[in-house]
DNA sequence: ATCATTTTTTTAAACGCTCATTTAATTATT
DNA sequence: AATAATTAAATGAGCGTTTAAAAAAATGAT
């Protein structure tokens, strides 16, 4: 009994298309009538229901950190001990309803363009730190406090590149590999415990 | 006796000023005008010695990568065994002369624009494998081979993912901290020897 | 059900603005 | 006097946004 209404189909209808348009011609060239087009459908309707394009890109940002933030809770639930739950932030970027070629270009450009826009980089900003106090809270138990933020740098910036160089190749991805290749960095990160102090 | 021609002055200038107003205002909002307004120019001139914007950028981004590829060298040259050549990839992008804001937001943002142009795109390839051929060279004598490739994406895509985040942190950076802690990431692959195959 | 009426959704066309580029003229250098 | 460097102004294309009207859907009285 979802009575839709069309208000919230267009808006689903509009981000997806955003997104796969952004990917094909990039977050700075396209334009609202290819963004239009991918649905069938006009320029002049994405201001009706959306007000202007930023605000588009802005609610698609924010329509991929919701599905990261489910995602990121569905592994947790499941999550036994403290190194599952540190998968499971690499497993929530990498599970295959989100680490798409698609994603990962609207991702990266938007955060290249976040400086430069105040309601951006909130975005930005609020994401990034939640990231950062996951890592925090799941590095807790598994890492004496004086390697702890070394390793968290490394394991996020490593996370951020992974999908930089996504976004980069073209060549279809592969989530189970990103997976593997990530447990491979915690086990070296749990293992050693070489670094600096801070 | 560097009777420097007046061309070549005017190209380095402008690089600078594109440089510098790409961080300000970011790489697709910048204008000729802004660009030119950096040293007291006028757009127009920006085409009389470079063509186009385009061309101006594509140079700035070619600038930036003879600054790496000439600093990777110098590192290289002091390097006494495989550690120190494998370290000198991290200290040439973490040189203090290469490793500012202004270089990092350009350099991502480049990026991140690289698959929408196919001459940018040409260029982030070149770097792309140079950087990972060296990757490869420096860890052969120090991974042994089924680990390599994990071990090298690892550290390649750490190293753009520290880039992705200078450029977006505005804080002031610290080379020296990177280096320490590219140091601390470079034992722990060498350490351990965990991962998957391929 | 049917038709008139109101509201919602969609579009075509116009608007206005920004900006890269061109041009033609001016200034500086050789 | 000739060439190089620089600029102000003109050009024109592209694009987001607005507007006003058309089309579609919902409403409700008969």
């Amino acid at each position: 009994m979802t009575r839709k209404k069309i208000r919230d189909i267009r808006h689903e209808e509009f981000i997806v298309a955003a997104l796969e348009a952004t990917h094909k011609r990039g977050f700075h060239a396209v334009t609202m009538s290819e963004i239009a087009a991918e649905i069938g459908a006009t320029a002049a309707s994405i201001n009706y229901y959306f007000g202007s394009k930023d605000k588009l890109m802005f609610e698609t940002m924010r329509h991929l950190l919701r599905i990261l933030g489910a995602t990121h809770k569905q592994y947790l639930d499941v999550a036994l001990d403290p190194k599952d739950r540190l998968r499971a932030i690499f497993d929530a970027h990498f599970d295959p309803r989100f680490f798409t070629p698609q994603h990962c270009s609207f991702w990266v450009q938007f955060w290249s363009a976040a400086p430069y826009s105040a309601h951006l980089e909130r975005l930005h900003r609020i994401n990034q730190s939640r990231v950062k106090s996951h890592f925090r809270a799941e590095l807790a138990p598994l890492v004496p406090a004086p390697f702890r933020e070394t390793m968290r740098r490394i394991l996020q910036s490593y996370l951020d590149g992974v999908w930089l160089s996504i976004a980069q190749a073209d060549r279809d991805i592969d989530p189970r590999h990103a997976r593997q290749e990530a447990r491979a960095l915690i086990e070296l990160v749990l293992s050693g415990e070489v670094g600096g102090s801070n």
